[in-house]
DNA sequence: GCGCTGGTTCGGCGCCGGCCGAAGCGTCGC
DNA sequence: GCGACGCTTCGGCCGGCGCCGAACCAGCGC
């Protein structure tokens, strides 16, 4: 829960705020590290399709705002979101794009049927991507909805991880990285803007999705946030979450 | 119900959305229009310290981004939040604006702790006050009730006054100022903004108005709009309309 | 009809900010 | 040492946008 009387924020302040995110590049680059991975500076620049130049200054207006961090190593800046806050922030405006109406009475469509390939992303993303640092996208969900099915999760009073689902961790994660050292909670509900269902974030929402990672349950679709379910995938969800994914 | 496919928003899109709120004055208005309440144009522009002009267009952009939507009434342009969407991706902004590291090591201070005179006076509008010439708030809908209740305004077919209603008012208004002299009409439904429920406006709502306030039956607050019922006033009602106001 | 007032439209002004290219600086590998 | 590479800093260009004032329009009351 947020503090309210703290919140006083001026007209001045959200002005600020909302600002590092309204230029296209600067939006492209932190949809882009929406995956949760941290990009070097000349790779965003690439993808933003800006001079490295220009990505150095929108890079030090984004971390001097608190929305990312970098990390020098080397001769290379490696950048990503500050944190929670800041990706659901950004989650949370990505979806109201596309939630709000134009209420122009249709007059500007949707610039163009967009190439093929931006459609094939599309549905590679509604499918299953990471959301940040856990899995999300109609995998995301339907995992939540199987953990919650075999009482795993609970959802009475707010989102909590039962004990049964606290030794089912245990056991997936073969203990050596369960119970997290993190001081960060445990479990979190994250509101899925492609399925508007809530799916499973927190310290075990990123650890199912680094675990689903290594072990090659999914694999990355090039270097987008789009995830590929693998057989491998596939068997294992059916034997550890009696997940049946067609 | 929105097309999932079409969903995926880009860097333009979330670009454009966030631009909506980076200037200071368009999140000034925004923030204003969170008491839930529809400001007029020009209050809006005063409230920001712009000119009219100024904040027409501003007021036209967010419209037609879809986070306000605007009533024309009369002479006046009233303007509210679009719906629960809208209030929660401003309300979502403004809490990360005060929640994210300024990263600054913290300079600027906060200018003021934002006035407790502004709550009292909020509460004091949505109790009872002036829309434009008659009586608004909780007091200008208990009053219309009142008359509904009693038989002196129906609503059939629109808002008439009855017969017994117009006795009434000849009868309050003691023969002089009544039936008014204008070509206004007589009665008028006239949506009140903090309650979300008609309250009573045209000739006989003037009238009535002046007469509470040259019988003392309210009191202006100062400036303002906002009006105090006296203990005269509590009486007064009971007496006439048989309204019972804690 | 008239005057008042709330709102809008239109020109024009000034500034801010995004962009680039060129030059500078550090790191890495040879 | 040297070049290659990643990144940054600095001018400078240009478009866009927020602002205003003046004129105009429309309700409303007289």
């Amino acid at each position: 829960m947020v503090d309210m009387t703290d919140t006083a924020a001026t007209g001045t302040d959200l002005a600020g705020l909302a600002g590092l995110l309204a230029d296209r590049t600067r939006a492209t680059v932190c949809l882009a590290l929406m995956d949760g991975r941290a990009w070097t500076a000349t790779e965003l620049a690439r993808h933003a399709g800006v001079a490295p130049s220009t990505a150095t200054e929108h890079l030090n207006l984004l971390v001097a705002g608190g929305l990312l961090t970098d990390v020098r190593q080397g001769r290379h800046r490696y950048v990503r979101l500050a944190g929670t806050p800041a990706a659901e922030l950004v989650e949370r405006l990505a979806a109201a794009a596309g939630e709000l109406a134009p209420a122009d009475g249709g007059g500007a469509e949707r610039p163009a049927p967009s190439s093929l390939t931006a459609v094939h992303r599309r549905h590679a993303l509604a499918a299953a991507r990471t959301c940040y640092d856990h899995l999300a996208g109609r995998l995301g969900v339907a995992v939540t909805d199987a953990l919650t099915a075999r009482g795993y999760l609970s959802w009475d009073r707010g989102l909590t991880l039962t004990d049964d689902g606290d030794a089912w961790f245990a056991v997936l994660l073969d203990g050596a990285s369960w119970p997290p050292a993190s001081r960060r909670p445990v479990v979190r509900s994250c509101l899925d803007w492609t399925e508007r269902r809530p799916h499973l974030g927190g310290a075990a929402g990123a650890a199912l999705c680094t675990h689903a990672v290594e072990a090659s349950w999914v694999v990355r679709a090039g270097r987008t946030r789009a995830l590929r379910l693998t057989d491998a995938g596939r068997s294992a969800l059916r034997d550890v979450l009696g997940l049946d994914l067609t």
